[in-house]
DNA sequence: GATACAACTGGTAGCGCTACCATGACGTAC
DNA sequence: GTACGTCATGGTAGCGCTACCAGTTGTATC
């Protein structure tokens, strides 16, 4: 009958020994601390001191359960090393870093189906928003998506029918503003080298194809790619298989910037003359490559502002002002380098 | 009176919905799914019927909060684009993704004050355990670490006094075996060039140091800091300033690789010759070092293999198996490549 | 046949918080 | 003065789950 002094509970102060010594009721507390203008200035401030004193922290767990929602964002990106999605993330803490929000990130490894297992372990806990790289979900994951009830921001490219908000930009014209420039360059076998070949670097190949047909220079030899998964040691490797498959190769448009880097550095060594011989142009533009020598040619993308604006979005719609353009193109920019000016 | 059919939740079946359905208590439900040797063959498979048919996911919130222990790892680094931050996570993700556990991440930006924030937003949450990156917390964040009840795990550097468990590397060791190796291979004006200089890169800088004093070649002006987060376009800053200080330089031990890169493109632009004239040793042996020309020297450490055995250690300690030694030593390896072979 | 013990199962009572509704104290309008 | 809204506050009843303890059954022991 006495009082079980809270058996589990290492004996952190609760919410009701707050009430207790502030002399007000666990409601008024826990409104003091969720919404002070509804309570008046003189007992939000004696609640303030009652809080301070016992060093009360409210538990997660205990407001997720009761009231059906958890202050965590999930996030699920294909890969954490690759420094695209590094950034991505960055931006999404950045932008909660300030909020009591916290960040549960889960990593797809590039499967479906390992989306699909990761959105049922984090639909269960009530996330207040679920932020997802990519916008080729399975019927299962977006059902997933659609029913988890909260907002969800689609990541990294933008398309015409978004579960509820994206932000990203076009893959494809990204493609094939680079292959147009190296066009326009003067180069004309030019080669598309790509790795993992995900569905984003499927549109850049898109892209590529678009420009070279226009310019009625598409050879389907030019291209070599590898589900294998990306990096700088590969990039040189793919590089060295198409420059045998077509020695011709006056250019190559690289997948993304590991791959570029790697191409560059087997040119060095096997002496070939960068922009002269070959021309080479990157994707996403990583800090290296304006320094790279000579420096390469990249397409920009806002990888940084996507995690920061799928953040504010999602923020808003939690606020109930949902934006009127559910998807927002952030552009990308095309960086024309010494590896490109012959 | 009656049942006012569960008006927050979704309308999602609980626990007791599977209980009536297969007929047993919710306790038995609850233990059915948590610890299957305790309950009888038969039960154990109505009860995985009962919830295969109702699709039932158990609340991780209610969970957490009855058993005063949230299915979380927290994760704490001070950043996120750091690729060796990027791979300890990853080591971290892949050993915990087929276990039920979620991974929040906090990222303290270097600051030991973040740290301390992040800390006291984590712990309320009672996590199953902690992984925090470095050595040097502050008194505050150190008495969070030791009250938080769950396992602690701190990771990359090894020291004498662990918050609890320890895995990492001497990042001294790692310093000083650059550098000799450098001075066996003939080199005698050897610059340090270190950014952001965080606690691991001052213990770097004090290898080399060791390292030069023992040979009798140090000197102060050797070195060349900075605070400013690192980056390929600082190094190859920083290297001018190297060697417009010191003339003579003939070569530089950087503390990480994209410094080490951005010395090398320098090289390169300025026509040095790597390594006859100059040579260069990075830290870390990202993938690039082996495929740059020239390869780049540099240490390579163990930082997947950090996140794998971190997560491993905190897995035994939950399941009650402390390591007989709380401080595993992962060691590093120093790659000796064409950019010190002269 | 009584006793002891293990193996299994269930009831009760919370975990710490918030949704919902009720209450009382004020105004304001008529 | 009565009716009605608004504001500030509080009480009650859960949210969905598990810790704790109790009860039941079956089996081994003497």
């Amino acid at each position: 009958m006495t009082k079980p002094r809270s058996r589990r509970g290492g004996g952190r102060p609760t919410i009701a020994d707050v009430a207790r010594k502030a002399g007000v009721g666990a409601i008024t507390v826990s409104r003091a601390l969720r919404e002070p203008g509804r309570v008046s200035e003189d007992l939000r401030r004696q609640i303030q001191a009652a809080v301070d004193e016992l060093g009360y922290l409210p538990d997660p767990n205990a407001r997720a359960l009761a009231s059906a929602r958890a202050e965590v964002f999930g996030v699920l990106v294909p890969s954490l090393t690759n420094s695209v999605f590094a950034e991505v993330l960055r931006g999404i803490y950045d932008s909660l870093s300030d909020s009591s929000y916290r960040i549960q990130f889960g990593n797809t490894h590039y499967s479906g189906l390992e989306e699909e297992r990761l959105l049922q372990v984090f639909g269960p806990q009530r996330p207040a928003a679920l932020i997802v790289a990519g916008i080729d979900q399975t019927p299962i994951s977006r059902r997933l998506l659609e029913t988890a009830g909260c907002p969800v921001v689609q990541v990294m490219e933008t398309g015409p029918d978004p579960v509820d908000m994206m932000v990203g930009f076009s893959h494809f014209d990204g493609g094939r503003a680079a292959t147009e420039h190296m066009i326009e360059m003067g180069y004309r076998r030019i080669g598309f080298i790509g790795a993992r070949m995900d569905p984003r670097s499927q549109r850049r190949l898109a892209g590529y194809r678009a420009a070279m047909e226009a310019a009625g220079l598409f050879d389907a030899r030019l291209v070599t790619t590898t589900p294998v998964p990306s990096s700088v040691t590969l990039g040189r490797e793919l590089f060295r298989d198409a420059l045998a498959k077509v020695p011709t190769l006056d250019g190559v448009f690289c997948n993304n910037d590991d791959i570029a880097l790697g191409a560059l550095f087997e040119c060095h060594r096997a002496s070939i003359a960068v922009p002269k011989t070959i021309g080479i142009t990157g994707f996403n533009d990583l800090d290296m490559m304006e320094v790279a020598f000579p420096s390469v040619t990249s397409v920009r993308t806002p990888r940084y502002e996507i995690g920061r604006l799928s953040v504010a979005m999602a923020l808003a719609a939690i606020a109930g002002k949902r934006p009127q353009d559910p998807v927002v193109d952030l552009g990308f920019e095309l960086k024309c380098r010494e590896s490109t000016s012959r």
